[in-house]
DNA sequence: CGGTTACCCTGGATGC
DNA sequence: TGCATCCAGGGTAACC
């Protein structure tokens, strides 16, 4: 669930207690999340560090300590969160940094587990980390970027998209909204665009990520939360995901519910009328 | 090599 | 009430 949007409101809410703090105890209470170290190799790593910086990079959250200590990188994927309240399900608290300099703690908790906690040791090791497994970020792209990066495949718009390594920051959610704001069916082919529709697929990228972040993301059941454990109100005013069956906020068709090939087992939510796909 | 799919994990919803 | 099944989807790895 957390995607761009999530990510970006947890680290805007994550500064306060983290800027200029110094992590004064670290406690791992589930070592499977861990990457390539031990429990007892992340805390003597970053105990006592100091945070420098608290970034964002795609669907990351980045930390840096002062003096060149090294970069903490957590990927939150499908259930992970932080908070700067107690959490109200303590048995899927993961990680603990309690604080001196600005005295509060921040959990990091994950109920399904599939989270990353990695560590870098310096700027070099965290870039080769980035330039590895994501391009550019969704909020910063420019069109020509884009356009580059849709030629030359083969592939759905929306499977391109949720590519992380062609942009970095969509997910399901978010793809399904671009798409309805840029009238493009999903499964249309990402290098076929017309000079058009990938001003207007630009354009909603930028508009529909940062009125996201305006109003704190999405939620849905028991999933993401602020960290102050508030509800994200993208989803109140939304006009595609999750909403099958339900007219379409701009003609009145009914908004389709599918699978579509190349995204596993991922539904998609779009309009037949107003993205329609072009015959063959 | 590009594209597709299985799988990691758990909790909540649904079905019988 | 209890048990089985399905679904959620971010990301990696194996596969075709």
């Amino acid at each position: 669930m957390p995607e761009l949007p999530e990510v970006e409101t947890m680290v805007r809410g994550l500064r306060p207690a983290l800027l200029g703090a110094t992590l004064r105890e670290v406690e791992v209470l589930d070592d499977f999340l861990l990457v390539e170290m031990t429990s007892d190799l992340f805390i003597r790593r970053a105990g006592g560090a100091q945070v420098e910086r608290v970034d964002r990079r795609g669907k990351w959250v980045v930390i840096q300590c002062a003096d060149d200590r090294g970069w903490i990188v957590i990927q939150p994927r499908m259930t992970g969160g932080f908070w700067r309240v107690p959490p109200p399900r303590p048995e899927h608290i993961r990680l603990i940094f309690r604080t001196s300099g600005t005295g509060e703690t921040v959990w990091f908790c994950d109920s399904r587990r599939l989270g990353k906690i990695a560590w870098y040791p310096n700027d070099s090791t965290a870039q080769a980390a980035f330039a590895r497994s994501q391009g550019p970020d969704a909020l910063v792209i420019t069109k020509q970027e884009l356009r580059d990066r849709l030629r030359g495949t083969s592939r759905g718009i929306k499977a391109t998209l949720m590519d992380q390594k062609v942009l970095a920051g969509i997910g399901n959610i978010y793809a399904d909204e671009i798409l309805y704001q840029s009238r493009i069916h999903p499964s249309r082919v990402a290098s076929g665009l017309k000079a058009t529709e990938l001003t207007r697929l630009h354009r909603a990228i930028g508009e529909i990520l940062n009125h996201a972040i305006a109003v704190e993301g999405s939620t849905f059941d028991a999933g993401y939360r602020t960290v102050l454990g508030l509800e994200g109100g993208f989803l109140a005013t939304n006009a595609m995901y999750g909403r099958g069956g339900q007219p379409c906020p701009g003609c009145g068709e009914p908004i389709e519910r599918a699978r579509i090939a190349g995204l596993i087992g991922r539904s998609s939510y779009f309009c037949p009328r107003c993205q329609p796909l072009p015959k063959a």
